[in-house]
DNA sequence: AACACGTCCTGAGCGC
DNA sequence: TGCGCTCAGGACGTGT
């Protein structure tokens, strides 16, 4: 669930949490099978290490010392947090203790998400991240033309392609269908069928969905927390996700619509998309 | 090459 | 009340 907008809320928050590049004490890790096994080295190479920053690539966070990083990947239900004094839960699957008191933890009752740790230079080519496409709200990348060119000879439904990662990082199952929406294109459109002109508008609306959400600290439906453990409130802005059956807010005529599609629900208008 | 689909996991919601 | 089923989905890996 945590697409680009709630992985960029996460990190901005931790970033502040972490302001003043605090110490890791030690990390415990409660247990490691995560989607992939915790790497050892979390446990054995951050001690007294200070935390520099957060950095975010597409969906993961990167946690750098002066050495080495944690990469974070949060899944569908992951979350960090400060926990608070008798704050208890399950599913806290990794602790790290600050030397100024502090513990933060990582939370993921699904153990969808991943917690690796590599030496500063090896992170940005590991197989997480070495096959990414552009970031949606780079300009220069992120063009008409680039996802045009992409589209062209493919088959695929235009919204798989969106929310392939090689061809731009960051769209999940909700932007996806909000910015189709958005766009007036229906998702099951052949992608090699668009035009330049849609691509523009495409590219327009992924941006703009993707900031309008970060600017609203996310999107909760179920499992997503900011850092500091507040709800996003994007929800109450979407247009057609989760509204099956509703009214169109747009055309306020045709039901939103709930069809499948590459194994996702996908909610459009038949009305307002073409 | 391009695409479809299975897999991992837990909790919520539902029907009976 | 409680059981069993289905669904939610990010991204890799495998099969066609």
């Amino acid at each position: 669930m945590p697409e680009l907008p709630e992985v960029e809320t996460v990190k901005r928050g931790l970033n502040r949490l972490l302001k003043g590049d605090p110490k890791i004490d030690r990390i415990k890790l409660n247990r490691k099978d995560l989607r992939t096994p915790m790497t050892p080295a979390l446990k054995s190479k951050f001690k007294g290490q200070p935390i520099l920053r957060i950095q975010r690539r597409a969906k993961y966070l990167v946690f750098e010392t002066p050495e080495w990083s944690i990469l974070s990947h949060l899944g569908m239900s992951g979350s960090w947090r400060i926990k608070e004094p008798g704050d208890k839960r399950a599913h806290d699957h990794c602790s790290i203790f600050l030397e100024d008191g502090r513990e933060l933890t990582y939370y993921d009752p699904r153990r969808f998400g991943i917690l690796e740790a590599y030496k500063n230079d090896k992170v940005w080519s590991t197989k997480w991240l070495n096959h990414l496409g552009p970031e949606p709200l780079d300009k220069r990348q992120f063009t008409p033309e680039y996802l045009n060119d992409k589209c062209k000879n493919k088959k695929a439904p235009i919204k798989n392609l969106i929310m392939n990662q090689e061809v731009v990082v960051g769209v999940g199952n909700i932007y996806a269908s909000e910015a189709l929406f958005m766009t007036g294109i229906r998702p099951t459109r052949q992608a090699d069928n668009l035009s330049l002109k849609e691509c523009e508008q495409l590219v327009k609306n992924i941006t703009l969905v993707l900031k309008r959400a970060i600017q609203s600290g996310g999107t909760t439906l179920k499992d997503f927390r900011q850092a500091g453990g507040s709800e996003g409130y994007f929800q109450q802005k979407l247009y057609v996700y989760g509204r099956e059956d509703q009214l169109c807010l747009e055309c306020q005529s045709e039901k939103i619509k709930n069809t499948r599609l590459a194994g996702r629900s996908t909610f459009w208008c038949s009305e307002c998309q073409k």
